[in-house]
DNA sequence: TCAAACATGTTAAGCGGTTGACATATTTCG
DNA sequence: CGAAATATGTCAACCGCTTAACATGTTTGA
C-alpha cells in the first residue's frame, strides 16, 4: 500500500509538501494541489489513519456503549448517533455491553486505549467511576456517570407525569406501571415516579409499580414477568410499559387473555419507536426525541475537542404521541 | 497518559521485557510478569493501540458496513457481529450507507485507511469493485461482489420455496408476493423467484410480484407502497412479503381494510426477528441464521488473518417458523 | 523598490509501540 | 561439566504521518 512518500515521490514533490496538501495546510498552489491529487490517484493512496491518530495524539472515532443493539430504542439510538458522527467526521466503534458492568469498565478501556475522540455511555452505572482520568470527552447518555462531560437526558419524570396524565384522562382508575429497570439506577428511573405520584395525586385512582429483572436487557425476553404481572393485575384498565417492546409483549399477553384494547384496558408504551407504529392496536407513546439528542452528543464531543466548553446537563422535553391502544370512546 | 517507556522506567526494566510481557513474548520470568503488570497498575496504564496497529500494520477492527442500523434485521445482524467480533478480540467500526453508492464507496475506503482487520459488506453491489487491492479479507454478506473473499448467504431461493410452500398448503389460491428491493442486484431477489416459480409449478395458484421502491430502506417507510399494492389485488388471500418489517406494515394495511389475517388473507414474512413474535397475529416467517452467519464472518476474517484459506461462499438453510399469520382451519 | 505574502524544499524529531540482533547472566539437566 | 534453556538488557530501525524550524526562491502591491 502505497504511502506519503511514494506519493511525494510520484508527483516529484517533498513529502511536506504532499502532507500540505492532504491536511490543507500552509501554502499550496492549485497547481501543485492538483498534481499531488494525481499522483494519489494514480498509487491509489489511502492515508493511514492510524498513523495519523498517533501523530495527532487522537482518532477520529467516537466510541459508543449501548446494553443491547438488537433493542429498537437502541437500534433508533445508534443510528442516529451514526448520522451525526459522519455529519462531523467522526466514525464509531460500537459495543453491547449486556448490561455486565466488568464489560462496561472493559469497553471504557478498549476506547481508550484506542485513543477514541469520544465516549458515549449508554449503559452502566458510572456515578463512582473515575472518568476523567482517561482524559477525553465522555458523554453520560441515560444514565448517571457524576464524573462526565456532560449528562445528557430526556425529562422523565415529565414523561411519567403525561403518561399518567394520559391515562387518568382515558378514564383508567386501576393503573399498573410496568418498567423494565436497568441492572442499576438511572435517570429513566423517573419514568415510574413521575407515574407514580401523578396517579397518587388523582382521586380515586390506584396505581401499582411492577420491575422487571435488570437481566432481560440480555434477550429482551420480559414475557414471563409480564404475564405474571397481569397475572397479579387482572382486572387493571391502564398499563405503562417502560418501553414500546414492553408496550407490544404487554399487548401481546393481552390478547391471550382476551382482554381488548383499548376497550378493556388501555396500554402506553415509552420510546416512539417504529414498533409503536405496527402493534395492533398502535401504541400510543412518550415520544424521545432521539435525532436531536444524539446530535447534541456529536456536536458537545466536536466542541469539547476543540477545548469549548460545554453543559454540563442537557435535558431535552419529550411529548406524548397518541394512538389507538389509549383511545376512548 | 502513561507510555511503554514511564511502565518501564516504574517498574525499573527495559521497554524490551515490558513489550515481551504486554504481548506474551519470549521468556519472562513469573516475578517479572508481575512487577510490570503492578507498574501498569500503579500508572493506570493502556496501551497506545493506535502505535500497535501502526506498528504492525494491522488494527484489531473490523468494518461493517450496512444500509440501514435502525431496520430490525440489520440491527439483529450487528448485534451478532458485535458478540462474535468481541469473541475473537476485534471491535466494530459500523455504517449505515442509506442504499448510497457513493456512501458505500466512501465507507470502504474509510475502513480502509483505517487498516481494519478485515471489512464486511451488507450493503451495496461490489460485482464491479476491485476489492482485493484493499489488501484485506472481505466478506460480502448477502451481496453480490465477486472480487470478495468470501461470500455468505441464506438460501435465497430455498425461502421463497419454503414460503410458497406455506401459502398453497394453507390454501391460497391468489398470492401476491412484496419484496423491498435493494437499491440493486441482490442474493435475496432469489427470494421471489423460488416463490414465484413454486406457485407457478403449482395447479391453480395466481402468483404475483410487487417490488418497493429501493430507496425505502432510508426511512423504511414501505405502508404508501404496500397500501397501493393492496388497492391493487384486493382479493389475494395469500401476501408473501420480502421482511418481516413489511409483513408488519401488511398486517396494518389490511387491518384498515378490515381484512382479517389469517381467515381471510394468510401473511408470511422474512427475517424471523422480533418483531414478527410481537405483531397482531404473529408472523409466520423465514429463519435466518444469522447469529450462525455473523459467527462464520468473523470466524473468517479471523482465519484469514493468519494467511489461512476461507471458502469462497458459504450458503445456510433456512427454516419456516409457524405462528399465527398463516394458520389454517 | 522592497517588504510582505506566497510557494516549496530539506531535515529531523516525535507519536508509542514492535521487533530483531546481539550481549550477558543464571539455571537446568543429561 | 558443559550445552541448552531461561531471563533480561541495550540498541536501533521501523511503522506512516505530522509538524516545526529554517532556507530559498518568486510574486505582489503600496
Amino acid at each position: 500500500m502505497a504511502t506519503l512518500k511514494d506519493v511525494a515521490r510520484e508527483a516529484g514533490l517533498s513529502v511536506g509538501t504532499v502532507s500540505r496538501v492532504l491536511n490543507n495546510r500552509g501554502y499550496i498552489s492549485d497547481e501543485t494541489r492538483e498534481s499531488v491529487q494525481r499522483a494519489m490517484a494514480r498509487l491509489n493512496y489511502q492515508p493511514n489513519e492510524m498513523a495519523r491518530s498517533l501523530s495527532r495524539k487522537k482518532s477520529s472515532m467516537i466510541g459508543v456503549i449501548v446494553p443491547n443493539i438488537d433493542h429498537p430504542y437502541f437500534a433508533k439510538l445508534i443510528s442516529c448517533l451514526d448520522a451525526s458522527a459522519r455529519r462531523q467526521g467522526y466514525e464509531i466503534l460500537l459495543f453491547a455491553s449486556h448490561g455486565k458492568a466488568e464489560r462496561e469498565e472493559e469497553y471504557v478501556r478498549l476506547c481508550s486505549s484506542n485513543r477514541v475522540a469520544g465516549l458515549i455511555l449508554c449503559s452502566g452505572d458510572f456515578s463512582t467511576t473515575k472518568l476523567r482520568d482517561l482524559g477525553l470527552p465522555v458523554i453520560a447518555y441515560e444514565l448517571f456517570a457524576d464524573d462526565s462531560d456532560a449528562a445528557m437526558e430526556c425529562d422523565n419524570y415529565e414523561g411519567g407525569v403525561l403518561a399518567a396524565q394520559e391515562l387518568i384522562q382515558a378514564g383508567c382508575r386501576k393503573i399498573l406501571s410496568i418498567s423494565g429497570a436497568g441492572p442499576v439506577n438511572m435517570p429513566a428511573d423517573a419514568r415510574s415516579e413521575g407515574f407514580l405520584e401523578t396517579c397518587r395525586a388523582s382521586e380515586g385512582v390506584e396505581a401499582y409499580n411492577r420491575v422487571c429483572k435488570a437481566e432481560r436487557i440480555r434477550d429482551l425476553d420480559y414475557m414471563p414477568e409480564i404475564n405474571a404481572f397481569l397475572d397479579e393485575f387482572p382486572d387493571a384498565d391502564g398499563i405503562f410499559a417502560g418501553s414500546d417492546v414492553i408496550a407490544a409483549m404487554v399487548l401481546k399477553s393481552l390478547r391471550a387473555r382476551s382482554r381488548k384494547v383499548p376497550e378493556d384496558v388501555k396500554v402506553l408504551g415509552y420510546d416512539d419507536v417504529m414498533l409503536a407504529e405496527l402493534t395492533d392496536p398502535s401504541l400510543t407513546t412518550i415520544h424521545q426525541p432521539v435525532a436531536e439528542m444524539a446530535d447534541a452528543c456529536m456536536q458537545f464531543i466536536s466542541r469539547a475537542a476543540k477545548g469549548e466548553s460545554i453543559p454540563v446537563r442537557t435535558t431535552f422535553h419529550v411529548r406524548l404521541t397518541r394512538r389507538e391502544s389509549t383511545a376512548t370512546g
